[in-house]
RNA sequence: CGGGCUAUAGCGCAGUCUGGUAGCGCGUUCGUCUGGGGGACGAAAGGUCGUGAGUUCGAAUCUCGCUAGCCCGACCA
């Protein structure tokens, strides 16, 4: 893309409502624009990371084993009287009728529906196990919505929902989530810790949620600082494969890493002082078994073995993919602005440069934008008629990892300059000799 | 929902107390010079002063109502 023709309208000055970094930042660099309180237009470069963060979900979740679909934003009252939760769920809920009278609601989440789906096609215990997820628009009419997309009362959100027809299945669809979570996560160049959750009035030992730690969180975490060092890499999974999920929720859950809902001092007393740690952190995903506590009013049921109806166990499994953008941004930026992890940047490189109209300079800035396309990579190339620093200040604000500066002094000794946004440092070498590094950064070589 | 606050040009703000031609910086447009970290000079465009009513010869300014937004708290992916 060039940045002459593409739609990216920076503020040099922050907006006076924004009051945590990555709202200031997103801001500023044209992601997002406020349409009403907690609720965002996406501009082209926010809307890009949001695609590609659903995306890299999307694949993490069907290399699980589990299958997309989608559901909408309308649902019908009915459903929810059901299950009981029309009335339990309060003003959170946006509540709409339609032009015949009709009790709608704009969806929080989406249980009911699946349910609702599930039980309609759904009979035998030969159907199972079945994992259902998708990613689509919730609405929460929050009494205070903030912190940007962080909080918003619009947000994106993958959802998905178990059915199995024992615990013991059940539980390995947990941990199916909890395994592709971290992998997820991991992937986006996010550090997110599973932590042992508040299971509310169901109770159990079964809800976890992923937290990012930042200054800007919104649950005090303590944890031993051993789980920041867990990386979980490029193993091979086999997500059909209970004891080998098994042993890798173990391996994660034994260092002591809660929030304030469930921190128990007594336990945390036992962690070595010298890595305790007390922290803040942002809350981007939650697991959850809950049995049958939706099967059995909404009579979801299975024919088992022996002939008999039984209510099916579920779960449900929530990634908070708007938030999570800002969420990155927290975990990623210094004073200049955001630093992009490469895996969710929205463009692989900035090419920048620093004479427009300088035949030399045009022509090897052409160069090198052919070349990392060519390579199947998307380079942003600030074609406009700025000068250098303005260049520089919008690529340090919009955050790009990679960056080559162009200019007649360097090209006079036919070499560019390739820096990286997160440590600063810069590497002079050849046009070509940039394209295949960056190539092979990006595993494009 | 309780408490605090704001609304004036695309963004950041002054002007309101004490009523009298609506301003500044950044950004935008044009020109000249410049050219490796938000450059200089010159010119220009851009405003129902959130909204409705009232007081007044006259309201951005005073009064009352309404709306929208922000911050702290309780609540939440």
């Amino acid at each position: 893309m060039r940045l002459s023709k593409y739609f990216l309208p920076i503020l040099k000055e922050t907006p006076a409502e924004a009051q945590i970094a990555s709202h200031r930042l997103m801001l500023r660099s044209g992601m997002v624009r406020q349409a009403s309180a907690g609720i965002y237009s996406w501009l082209p470069m926010g809307f890009k990371v949001l695609r590609k963060l659903e995306n890299i979900v999307h694949e993490e979740q069907q290399k699980a084993g589990h299958i997309p679909l989608l559901m909408p934003t309308l649902q019908s009252a009915d459903l929810w009287r059901e299950s009981g939760r029309y009335d339990d769920y309060g003003q959170e809920m946006l509540r709409v009728t339609d032009r015949h009278g009709r009790d709608m609601l704009y969806g929080p989440t989406n249980e009911e529906l699946i349910t609702d789906i599930f039980r309609s096609s759904v009979r035998s215990y030969k159907d199972l196990p079945l994992t259902l997820y998708h990613i689509q628009w919730k609405f929460r009419d929050e009494i205070r919505p903030r912190f940007g997309v962080m909080r918003g009362r619009e947000f994106f959100m993958k959802d998905g929902y178990n059915f199995d027809l024992t615990e013991a299945d059940a539980l390995h669809a947990y941990n199916r989530h909890f395994v592709s979570y971290l992998r997820t996560y991991e992937r986006m160049g996010l550090k997110a810790i599973p932590m042992k959750a508040d299971t509310g009035p169901i109770g159990g030992d079964y809800s976890h949620e992923f937290l990012v730690l930042a200054e800007t969180g919104e649950s005090e975490v303590f944890y031993d600082a051993s789980v920041t060092d867990m990386t979980f890499g490029d193993r091979a999974i086999d997500f059909s494969d209970h004891a080998a999920l098994q042993s890798i929720y173990d391996e994660w859950t034994t260092p002591y890493a809660r929030t304030d809902e469930t921190h128990d001092a007594d336990l945390f007393a036992k962690v070595p002082g010298t890595a305790q740690r007390t922290s803040r952190g942002i809350e981007v995903g939650q697991i959850f078994y809950f049995g049958t506590k939706y099967s059995e009013p909404m009579n979801a049921v299975v024919i088992d073995e022996s002939g008999e109806r039984v209510p099916v166990h579920m779960g449900s499994h929530g990634i908070g993919v708007s938030r999570l953008v800002g969420a990155l941004i927290e975990a990623n930026h210094d004073e200049n602005g955001i630093i992009w992890p490469e895996g969710v940047t929205p463009f692989h490189a900035g090419i920048v440069n620093l004479k427009q109209g300088d035949t030399d300079a045009d022509a090897a800035c052409e160069g090198l934008y052919q070349g990392l396309l060519a390579k199947g990579l998307e380079p942003l190339y600030d074609d406009r008629e700025e000068r250098a620093g303005a260049k520089f200040a919008s690529m340090d604000l919009i955050g790009l990892p990679w960056r080559v500066t162009v200019g007649p002094r360097g090209l006079k000794n036919g070499v560019v300059e390739l820096t990286s946004r997160r440590t600063g440092e810069s590497e002079e070498m050849s046009p070509q000799a940039a394209i295949d590094r960056i190539a092979q950064i990006y595993g494009r070589a």
